[in-house]
DNA sequence: CGCCTGTCTATACAGATGTATACTGGCGCG
DNA sequence: CGCGCCAGTATACATCTGTATAGACAGGCG
């Protein structure tokens, strides 16, 4: 008597054609991300949610978790790739940007900080999946961090060409500025930006 | 039957004496602090470790667990602070060896380094509780890391005092540093530290 | 000596968790 | 139309968790 009814949040799902195997999903891997989004916040990282406590806070019953996830690792892997997804998106905009000021630190850090409000759990996650979080999680928080190092050593060799500069290292200054912007990130973020900035110089 | 006989290793307690309200206390805190040291690794947080899993590694009945903290967060703190004590302490090493080479970040770093490889836990203590953990965690590891970087800005000044330079900001440059070393140190280590040597100045 | 005090243990219980098994109901295809 | 398929559910079970209660041992003090 104490399950909650499940309410079957319409999930707008259009990924799939109605051909093939999957005949009908009511509810989809997005809600149970959803669901386990909503869960995770500054005391929660994504290892401790438990299977029970994502899908009751998805409305579905535990079981059904299996027909979309076979592991709670694969929803954390699946929510690592996501967050990944998400902050090279914002890089990308950031580039944009860069290319209109022709500066390229500062706007990466305020574009940074803006979203970082919004998708602060989303950062969260790969912070502390990257440290906490057992092999395939630290793996996969790895590969989301190399994709964002190599788009930004790109950049930063085109804009030391834009200004007839030489770049010493851009491999390793990428490295260094993607683990210390996410360090930073994850800590209270005051009025240290500009100092940032200065540092990553 | 499946209960581990207690072995009862001889904890040299000399911080009571026997005349007050201990009795006597066959184990102690540091034996079950040193059962949760053994207890976490690169794949296991403090705040993920139950108290029966502490006990059982102790050796000693759940319940006897009360005897010596309150709470699991009591533990954790207790970590913290002992993690914190254990790298003041490197520090102050570090701070023996500036004296002689009148140079300040590398032979930090370099110490660092060295004792990040024997108490890589406690390190991987306050990296853990300083992100996930709640509340009392993160103000406990706030506190270590105040304490840490209070030093360090005590020896930026002192240095610069010594070269004749001036200190822009010392306190915030000792926050950063501080918060930079230790995000990296978590992080994979490996021919990066000239670099962060560099980065620092 | 007897008793009391404090440390530690054994047992027990309610709740939560992951997962196995069996079911229900709607949909497309024969 | 009827049948099989598949998403989702309900129930069940073994396990683990934190904690409450009660008992066993040892040493200090009357």
């Amino acid at each position: 008597m104490q399950t909650v009814r499940a309410v079957h949040s319409s999930a707008t799902e259009a990924s799939s054609p109605p051909t093939a195997t999957a005949r009908k999903a009511l509810i989809t891997r997005q809600d149970i991300i959803d669901a386990a989004l909503r869960l995770i916040g500054p005391h929660r990282s994504v290892s401790t949610l438990s299977l029970r406590e994502v899908t009751r806070e998805a409305g579905i019953a535990p079981n059904s978790f299996y027909r979309h996830f076979h592991d709670m690792d694969e929803l954390a892997v699946a929510l690592i790739d996501m967050a990944g997804q998400s902050l090279r998106q914002i890089i990308r905009e950031a580039r944009l940007r860069v290319s209109a000021t022709q500066e390229v630190t500062r706007p990466s850090v305020a574009v940074f900080m803006d979203q970082l409000a919004s998708d602060a759990k989303l950062l969260h996650v790969l912070l502390c999946e990257g440290i906490v979080g057992s092999d395939s999680y630290k793996q996969a928080v790895e590969r989301e961090l190399q994709y964002f190092e190599d788009e930004l050593c790109v950049d930063l060799v085109r804009l030391a060409e834009d200004r007839g500069q030489q770049v010493t290292e851009p491999a390793l200054a990428a490295k260094a500025i993607t683990r210390l912007v996410f360090a930073l990130g994850g800590t209270a973020i005051e009025a240290s930006p500009e100092q940032r900035a200065a540092i990553t110089d």
